[in-house]
DNA sequence: CCTACTTGATTGATCGTTCAATAAACAGTG
DNA sequence: CACTGTTTATTGAACGATCAATCAAGTAGG
């Protein structure tokens, strides 16, 4: 016989798209079994023991580990027009099937504090922990004015979400022809000049 | 008797508290009825046909209609200065129960295209293309220099979306004692100094 | 007496989960 | 290789719980 996809990923798979699209309530054992090409939804509980154990998997397979920032201190030194772009990139990166993953955090985080903690420490919280660091060193450095870290590590994480978030929520709606990397080099172009030391 | 609140805006306003944190498959007739002090379930079917119809009078009544721009001509010739933390505030404004308002829609905006477009349509669609229209009159009043206002405009929105979705998901976890005053101070002065006009 | 409101009991469908039975893959023995 | 015992994979049927929705009956005010 073919040794066809290995049953466990398969399940897993179709859990991510029926988690995704229908939401913890939404996704029956059944529609995930019939989206796995399952003859019986039984076959579920012989490689998970619930449907909660099944959701946890697929979630914690998915946590976006941002890797944009895999070696902070390496970063720390380098200039603002290297660094924040790629930071940039890595958000912007969210395509199918990360776009599944995301929809599904989102969705779940909006009702479970644990899934939006667990989310939060992975990704956003880590970027943001650092951007604070890093902007505030190149203050340091004279590459940028003084200014309210706090404030701009989250206005430039901000500065590409409405570009990610319409992506995932309004794919058509906001649609207006402005690429990805268009929009990152304006956005960067006016971050920095924002805060370009005086003189 | 006293006349106690009316029936109907009573289940409504529960049905919103359960919608909000469970979702609409979460959340059950038993458990709004029980949430607006109801005896029986039954009595919903009274004042709405099913399940459905009640969701939907709750998220049109709550869909979020943006004053900020109610009067769009009268704001174009308005320094941005003025008006920009006029809209940032607008948006920071989302306390309870607009926080419930919003978590709901964007839980069913993630699966209910439809939801998605009717939300994007009467809150961030409209202050996007207010913006863009409003930057590219300050190019023209040379206020602002030349740049592509697709991309400024979703930026400045983007810029204090941290800040709102820190109180909607994260609560807690994002609380470094940035108030939003000071952050829509900071995310102003950074995007005007890094649009202004040269020379 | 009429109408609007409220209730408990009930319906059929569907949920997550269990289980006993079957089929397939595997391991060891001669 | 063949035979046998054992584990693993898969299935259909069934269970109790809970869901949205219905209904007939009851209450109160005008």
């Amino acid at each position: 016989m073919f040794e066809v996809v290995d049953r466990r990923s398969q399940i897993l798979e179709a859990a991510l798209e029926e988690f995704a699209s229908k939401g913890y309530k939404g996704a029956t054992i059944k529609s995930i079994a019939a989206a796995a090409g399952l003859q019986s939804p039984a076959l579920i509980y012989h490689y998970f023991p619930d449907k909660e154990a099944l959701f946890d998997e697929v979630l914690e397979s998915h946590v976006p580990v941002v890797q944009a920032i895999a070696d902070p201190g390496a970063l720390m030194g380098l200039p603002p027009e290297e660094v924040l772009p790629g930071i940039g990139r890595a958000y912007l990166a969210f395509d199918q099937p990360n776009t599944q993953a995301l929809r599904l955090i989102i969705a779940e985080a909006l009702r479970r504090p644990e899934v939006a903690e667990t989310f939060f420490r992975g990704g956003p919280g880590r970027v943001l922990g650092f951007l604070k660091a890093y902007m505030e060193r190149q203050v340091e450095l004279g590459r940028l004015r003084p200014h309210d870290t706090r404030s701009s590590a989250r206005a430039f994480v901000g500065m590409v979400m409405p570009q990610v978030l319409g992506k995932v929520l309004f794919s058509s709606l906001m649609d207006d022809g402005l690429t990805d990397e268009e929009h990152l080099q304006n956005v960067v172009a006016v971050f920095l000049e924002g805060l370009r030391p005086e003189g």
